[in-house]
DNA sequence: TAACGAATATGTAACGTTTCATATCGAAAA
DNA sequence: TTTTCGATATGAAACGTTACATATTCGTTA
């Protein structure tokens, strides 16, 4: 008797229905094939507990269906939500989500890459910060935030708008001493674009506007000196701050409580991001919120298009105030 | 002139070096091989830009080197710890993430299963809720957090010497009056225990242990009822909550806060999982913390296992108390 | 010098699919 | 009845590896 300890292969159900190999293939492909022959083939292969090998398929096809998803780290709630969003919106549509963590690491992004590369995937979807990635031409990539180059497609949110859209808020909430806070990698990225789209819309109202720029090296301890250092009698020089992401503005607050400020009536508060906690489903604060679920559709549909010879290079998705408590609205 | 517009194999690196096809093989598997054979295949492998076509080895092999994970929800804090931490403990040891995502959805998960077994994944870590699961035996599995059967090796935190703690700690910072909250699905699962540990804790002590437990569908409401009934003259009849998990006890926490009640003053708090705020990195309560990284790596040396003959049907690995203001210390 | 054996390179046969050229079958046209 | 044609089933070849049986090489021993 004939032992069956390995899985069942097309052969097997080919003999088992009394078909040609090829034939099984076909009904496997959705190709056309006689109604007889398809229930055959279809009884068999219950029967038998059969399934496709998809490792002979991806041999033969060159296709296999699954994309690799690179984040520099998924406990983050922006890139997890991120991830979720890609993941569905892949299996929607048939495709496996490998995933790769870099932890921000250059060298890890550029062996992750290669790996994945090497395992035959269909496609890349990254959020990487090693601006010079080599990523092999013939493999589909969309990056996400960072912009490459004209050849490789790059999804974020309309940075610069949100940065705009920050100001117009505080203007209409009768801000008139602006500030903006950045704490970011020391590569430039799309979300320096924030901090350029808030000076400008002051800019254009013959505004000025402080800045204080700082890299993740940094720390957050000369953001509170410089808070610190700009009180004069209880005051603070600044009425209206935009931070460039929500875990700035969340640390940024508690240094406003700890100089007695009161937030919002002394000093408004503006993130980015749109985080939300992750048990009341409250926003951290007042802030622009990045449209993380088209975010992800976006990159699945650009890496997933048939059509791959005239993509966008750069598709800026559009971004939405919303008021968190550390705005008076 | 010929076309080069597929990647490169064995064959053309073969070519290349002047050896056999063989040889190639043995050289990208670290099978011993005259030091001139290697250098001279490693040179053309260079010059070619080869890389192994990990289908057609999986093909041949029967081993992919790749995992899947199988989760309900990536958004959710623990979760994405969970996954950051089984992601890089499989690539650690050289395998690749399939994620998928079920959404709590029984059907989902089933299909998820049956999706990654057709992709020949070497095993797959599973925190599922449906406990009819039908996995093929043949494929190892590791469940977290949910008992299948004794062939199913499951990983967890100590559920029930967490809930123990908890009342232990209580007992030592005053507590006479418990109150134990759970919500949770309708199935059984690992973290009933902690319920379970914390009554039996007072239990001994012959003290009694008041309890309400509901499912998700009942939502949020009839905690703030049950405990708006229980105050009398400004007074709550508990004075140390357990709850839970974390998410439950921050809610749980407003609630008290809206009764006028002061936390940990006229309340202590103690919940479960020990999350951390993603700007801050402060717990959001007192809690009994999980050992996420363990959890992830136990999950996987059990998964990647060798021997597979006896493995441990049970794994509970220790949690540790940690004060984070909804207790007294 | 011949014969032997250890070590290691070679080449071929799978692995489970898809694909394509060929064979088969019926029905319609002559 | 014979021919032709369209439709569709068949079977073999190929995808890029690994593994195994065979061939080759070279240092040792008789």
């Amino acid at each position: 008797m004939k032992q069956r300890d390995s899985a069942p292969t097309m052969k097997d159900v080919a003999r088992e229905a009394g078909v040609a190999l090829g034939t099984v293939s076909k009904v496997f492909n959705d190709i056309p094939v006689g109604e007889d022959y398809r229930k055959r083939v279809e009884e068999a292969a219950r029967r038998l507990g059969y399934q496709v090998n998809s490792y002979a398929r991806g041999l033969k096809t060159n296709r296999t269906c699954s994309a690799a998803l690179i984040l520099p780290d998924i406990t983050h709630p922006f890139f997890s939500a991120l991830a979720q969003g890609v993941c569905s919106a892949l299996a929607a549509r048939g495709y496996r989500t490998i995933l790769s963590i870099t932890a921000y690491d250059r060298s890890a992004e550029q062996k992750c890459i290669q790996m994945v590369q090497q395992n035959k995937v269909d496609g890349i979807i990254g959020l990487t910060y090693n601006p010079e990635l080599e990523i092999d031409p013939r493999l589909p990539y969309v990056s996400i935030d960072r912009y490459f180059s004209p050849s490789v497609p790059c999804v974020a949110s309309d940075n610069f708008g949100g940065g705009q859209l920050a100001a117009e808020k505080l203007l209409e909430l009768g801000c008139t001493r602006p500030l903006f806070l950045r704490i970011g990698s020391r590569v430039p990225g799309e979300s320096d674009k924030r901090g350029d789209g808030f000076e400008s819309a002051f800019r254009q109202r013959g505004m000025a506007c402080a800045a204080l720029r700082l890299n993740d090296e940094d720390g957050l301890a000369p953001f509170r000196d410089f808070l610190a250092g700009h009180m004069d009698g209880g005051r603070l020089a600044f009425d209206g701050i935009f931070c460039v992401n929500d875990a700035l503005a969340v640390r940024v607050r508690d240094f406003l409580t700890e100089l007695g400020l009161r937030v919002p009536e002394d000093v408004q508060l503006i993130g980015f991001d749109g985080l939300r906690h992750f048990a009341t489903g409250d926003l951290y604060c007042s802030t622009i919120v990045q449209p993380v679920g088209r975010l992800a559709e976006t990159s699945v549909d650009l890496l997933l298009r048939e059509d791959r010879s005239n993509l966008p290079s750069l598709v800026c998705l559009p971004v939405t105030y919303a008021a968190g408590g550390t705005t008076k609205e």
